[in-house]
Order: C-alpha cells, then sequence, then structure tokens
DNA sequence: GAATGTGAAGGTTTTCACAGCA
DNA sequence: TGCTGTGAAAACCTTCACATTC
C-alpha cells in the first residue's frame, strides 16, 4: 500500500490540495495525450502556474510517487491521483430539478468523462415529469427519498429554487446520502457526516467586479 | 470616503475575504427583508457559520461600519458590501457559446438579480447565429473582438468547448476585456492585469469523491 | 451591558533550501 | 547532474482577548 490511507496518523488534507489533485490530474490526463512517459514538478508547476515545491508537497502528503533526479511517471501518477479523489470507479448521481442548469448539467460532458453517471432525474412539474432527458425519464420529486435508496444513488446535484433547496435535502439525507452539489444560493443546513460542497456562479462574476473596481492585480492571472 | 481605498497603504485583501463578503451580502439581502434594522457579528457569523471575530476581521479592512454595543444598520452595511464588491452598478457581460452552459448561464436570474446583465451573445454555429435567446439576437464569432468594443463590453463568460477556449480568450482579450469567468477546463493564458475566474463543476464533485473515500469529515460543513 | 475594532497569538499553507537518491 | 522528498522558515489567515465606545 503506497498511499497512506490506513486511519492511523492521517494528517488533514487542505482543500487547496485537493483542488489542485484535480487540476493535477486534469494535466496529467493531457500530459499521457501527448506522449509524455514522466513529468517534473517543475513543469507540472509551470502548467499549473504553481511553485515546483507546491507540487511535490501536494503528492508528498499521500506517498513518495517520483524517482530522484526523473521526475514521476506520467500514468502511474494519474493512477495514483485517481485513487486518492477516489475518481477511478464510477459514481451513481442524481440531479434534482431539471430546469435551466439542471438540463445543462445533464448534458455535460465532463461528468460522465470523469465517471460521475447522472442516472436520474427528479422535477415536481407534471410537465416534465415522465419526459425524457438524454434517455432519463424523469421522475415525481415525491418519491425522491425511496427511489434514491432504490437506485443506490451516492451522490445528488440540487439545481432547484433557493426556496425549496432545504426541503429537498432533507428529505436527500434521509435517503442518507452522504454528498451533495448544490446549486441553490442558500447555506443548507446538512447533519455532520452529509458533504455539501456549493457552485455559486454569481460569486465568481462578483469577485471578477472586485477585482476591478480595485484594479487588484490578480496574483498569477487569479483562482485556477 | 469610509472605505480606505485611496491608493495609498491598500493591504492585500484575501480571497476568502471577498468570497465571505459575498455570502454577508446575501445574508444581508435577507435580512434586510426580514425586517433586521441592525445586525451583530454573532448574528451574521452564525447564519454563515463563522466565527464573529472572522465577519468584524472582514469588514474591518475596509471601514469601521459597526456600532460598538449594538452592531451594524443591516441596510447601510448592504450598500457598503456592495459597494467595495463593485456590485452597486450595473455590469455590461457577454456570453460565448450558446450551448448547454452558455444557454442556463443567459436564463439565469440570479446574474440580473446582481446587476449581470448578459446583453450580448456569440456563437459560431449557423444555425445559432442570428436567433434569439431571451430577447438577444446570437452574433458570429468571426465579429467578438470588434463587437465586444462596439458595446463597451467589461466581462466575458465563456462557455466553449475546451480546445476552442483559448483563441476565443486571446479574442477576448484584443478586445480589451479585463474580466473573464472561464467554464473550459483548461488554464487560460492572459496578460497581466486581465482577471479570469474558472468556474469548474467536475472539481467539485471531485472533492466530494474524496471526501467520500476518505471518510474525511468536512470542517464545518464543507465549502459554504 | 453589549458589541465593535484590533493588536497579538495561534494555526495553517506555502515556499525555501538542501540532504538524499537515481 | 537532476530532481524528489521534507524539515524549517516565511507568509498568510483565523481566532483570541480586551480596550473602547455607545
Amino acid at each position: 500500500m503506497d498511499i497512506p490511507s490506513g486511519d492511523t496518523a492521517r494528517k488533514r488534507i487542505s482543500e487547496s490540495t485537493i483542488h489542485r489533485l484535480s487540476r493535477y490530474f486534469r494535466t496529467l490526463s493531457l500530459l499521457e495525450k501527448e506522449n509524455f512517459e514522466t513529468v517534473s514538478s517543475k513543469e507540472l508547476a509551470k502548467r499549473e502556474k504553481l511553485t515546483p515545491a507546491q507540487v511535490r508537497k501536494d503528492l508528498s502528503f499521500f506517498g513518495s510517487f517520483g524517482t530522484r533526479g526523473l521526475g514521476y511517471p506520467v500514468a502511474e501518477l494519474k493512477a495514483k491521483v485517481s485513487r486518492i479523489l477516489g475518481i477511478d470507479r464510477i459514481w451513481r448521481v442524481a440531479l434534482v430539478g431539471v430546469g435551466n442548469i439542471g438540463s445543462a448539467m445533464v448534458s455535460y460532458k465532463e461528468f460522465i468523462k470523469q465517471g460521475f453517471h447522472i442516472v436520474k432525474l427528479f422535477d415536481n412539474d407534471q410537465r416534465k415529469i415522465g419526459s425524457n432527458h438524454k434517455g432519463i425519464i424523469v421522475s415525481d420529486i415525491k418519491n425522491l427519498r425511496t427511489e434514491l435508496q432504490d437506485d443506490r444513488i451516492e451522490m445528488v446535484i440540487v439545481a432547484v429554487p433557493a426556496t425549496v433547496a432545504q426541503y429537498i435535502v432533507d428529505d436527500i439525507v434521509k435517503a442518507e446520502v452522504k454528498a451533495i452539489l448544490n446549486f441553490a444560493p442558500i447555506n443548507l443546513k446538512v447533519p455532520s457526516g452529509v458533504h455539501v460542497r456549493n457552485e455559486n456562479m454569481v460569486m465568481e462574476l462578483e469577485y471578477l467586479s472586485f477585482a476591478m473596481v480595485n484594479h487588484h492585480s490578480p496574483k498569477g492571472g487569479g483562482k485556477a
């Protein structure tokens, strides 16, 4: 076992490190296509606009994947990183709210590519229930809890109006789903052990707005 | 002038602080609707799952907005925060790529609410060019640079495939637009002074995946 | 009494710098 | 020689604690 993931002495890994691992993974996929056999922390850092030390530190939390003098084996490191992120498998995902954003997510190719398979859709609109989106029949949101359980859903994407998001999430929690990606601009309450990530596009525009009015030079081009 | 935004001695404000200001703004809008006259750092902190000290520190970077013993005046603070974020005005936004995500963004109400007005659409697909989306005629991407300039666009949302994103962005930069919200999963190159924010939904699902396989207890429920 | 504003303390993340290995 | 892996230092961010003000 080369990833020290045994439950003893596991260091808390920062959110930034995890996000950078996602980026390394993407870049490693690219490097693989470009037929690189190995890659140095310097090269990875250059592509991600980071320091080589940062890249090495991030990876070192999970093991020693490189060879001194040579760098990291691309294919192998990619496999390791995907294992760390838990994307060396298929995740069964449901989506609630087949509106603007919901529909876009159903057709979003990057999800499938990375093993996130949207296999269930829910809505409360009678006109949508029963209709077919990309081969999936939209279910009635009334049956959310039971269908999530019956279909062994592991993650739910919430793309409903802010006013109803909390009720939906309460149901999702009852179905014992432990991971939620939330698009509603609201602070959801969930019991501990349930993971919520918020996707808020307005916040990013607001960041840009702030940067502009403050002539704020972005540190290395801003959030990557 | 109560915001120390004169060019002398401006402290670097962290990205986290700005994001929290966005959240305060949202919560202040809510508090205003609930007819709160004032709010304490304690109450704001509770709603955002932060510490009161954090709230006070964040605000203190920009001035002294509160009254000891009382708290912050809701309406006034909201106005101040919107001023700081630069959202006390209308921003003219263009969107490139009227596909899945692009279409969703055009109809996304939160943008308009916060003063981000999408006033131009571009695509390279002949079937889309000339068509009407929410009252906006889709322009040919060939004319991107000139039309961005003629229409005094200040921000561009890029929702095109990763393979073409860089070319589009090069054009956007030529049009002297200084703010880009990028949905393509790629590290864009822009000259310094141009602000880029990346919106990557897959990264958030990957974070959830990591959290799940690592039985990783989220610190206060994860990214809010 | 209640709650802000803020130096100082404490904690976390990033960078440095170099020993160690191919 | 080239590049990793990693303690130590530096930078950064958050929390504490209290003087200050209403």
